[in-house]
DNA sequence: CCAAATTTAATAGTAATACTATCAAATAAT
DNA sequence: ATTATTTGATAGTATTACTATTAAATTTGG
């Protein structure tokens, strides 16, 4: 009983140091003023969400969200120093709430390969109901960043912004993925590539089955994370239980 | 001897029939004038693929390149409506090129696995040297695909451009992969969402190993090639044998 | 080889974008 | 209630992404 105990303590402070780094913080350099901190931030985030989704990324501007909220341009601009800045941090947001998905759902699991099966099945899935955080649409931040997250950082400033941390969610992301790979398969030869792949690949099988039908498998029946997660059991699964 | 005589004949007659499908031959929807029909269509080929690696997309513009070649904006606009044609013209002819590589080098390989393999290393491994094409630098337009080909799809227009063929050479090239694919294992059930992975990880993988080295297993050493002839002997070679 | 047709260069101009600056009005904080 | 901060409104700049026009240069066909 008392061991019990203890193990519950031990759990809980567990959880909450995890919890704490894993509250959506993003590096304070991608914004000018926090969104989060004033009404007039939570509507620009919310509504640049809906207008990136509608009119993609190279239609979207500052003007048009401006007129959309009926706020004034330069408000924006004390926000947010440009559009990139802007996409930047909404994929920042989104990816570190993957983050917390994966940790906390993977948490309880305790054989690797469940963890691991867990783990595919959260970064690869499309996310279908918008949850929790009341003016950001998970949904179609979701579809953003399929359509919009590899121009964040096919840029000429990439070695820079990397540098600044304005990619280290995204990152610490693909390394939990990782780890998750080396916890059933340490003899594995690319862990790393193998969790970016999976990360990126399933944003690319989701536009490929929107776009490109022709050169994918998946559908609407045969999901992108059928396809990654027969990979994953082929690739570490099934040679880890050798 | 006829019959050396006669399969010569066969093979020849073979290799044109191919030969000629490969010639690099691109929508002509995405120009408005041939620019393999002049000297100045060349000069702006030649010096935007330079402009394009030096500068980005982004920072890349008409004025620019006009000033660079001596000649005139208003002049480049005859050749191209816009710099996002310009964009899939060059990939285009990337992606033609690779595909005369590939029939061309797996052509007379007989062992359909030796045939994937020589295929994988093909579209995995980096441009390394500028061949045959006179005004056109294949080491420069292969790091310009990994930089900037997701933008030229990642697009509003993508459904209406893809109707008109724009993204068909790719495509093509993704079938031929999948074909050598099923050729080796017809059992494996993702045989066109493995070669689309394989084609744009690839890419994905040169631009990790160059920016955000923390997340793949890639560098000088190991290659994204040795990766993915890894990844494919083991879902389809192996597997293809039991 | 000369005339006609085509291509290119030069210039100008437009609408939109991506900002910056300024200042007044509204709102919040002490 | 006063002060500080935030927001809105207006204006303005440099650059981009084009289009239009016309003259000069080049190519081509008879």
């Amino acid at each position: 009983m008392i061991v019990l105990l203890l193990n519950l303590a031990r759990i809980r402070s567990y959880m909450e140091t995890l919890l704490k780094n894993l509250k959506v913080e993003i590096n304070d350099k991608i914004y000018v003023k926090d969104p989060e901190s004033s009404d007039l931030g939570k509507r620009i985030v919310k509504h640049s969400i809906e207008m990136i989704y509608e009119l993609g990324f190279e239609q979207f501007t500052f003007k048009k969200l401006g007129a959309a909220i009926k706020s004034n341009e330069s408000s924006i601009y004390r926000y947010f120093e440009n559009k990139h800045k802007l996409l930047l941090y909404l994929t920042s947001w989104y990816w570190s709430w993957l983050e917390y998905q994966l940790v906390l759902q993977t948490m309880i699991i305790t054989s690797p390969q469940d963890k691991l099966i867990k783990g595919v099945e959260i970064l690869t899935q499309e996310v279908t109901q918008d949850s929790s955080f009341s003016h950001i649409n998970e949904v179609l931040l979701n579809k953003i960043v399929i359509a919009e997250y590899s121009k964040s950082y096919l840029t000429k400033e990439v070695d820079k912004e990397n540098k600044d941390g304005y990619f280290a969610i995204y990152k610490r992301l693909v390394m939990r993925l990782k780890d998750l790979i080396v916890a059933v398969n340490g003899s594995y030869k690319f862990p790393s590539s193998l969790s970016s792949m999976i990360i990126d690949g399933a944003l690319h099988q989701h536009f490929l089955k929107e776009h490109f039908s022709g050169i994918t498998d998946c559908n609407k029946k045969i999901t992108p994370t059928s396809y990654f997660l027969d990979l994953v059991e082929q690739l570490i699964i099934n040679n880890g239980k050798k």
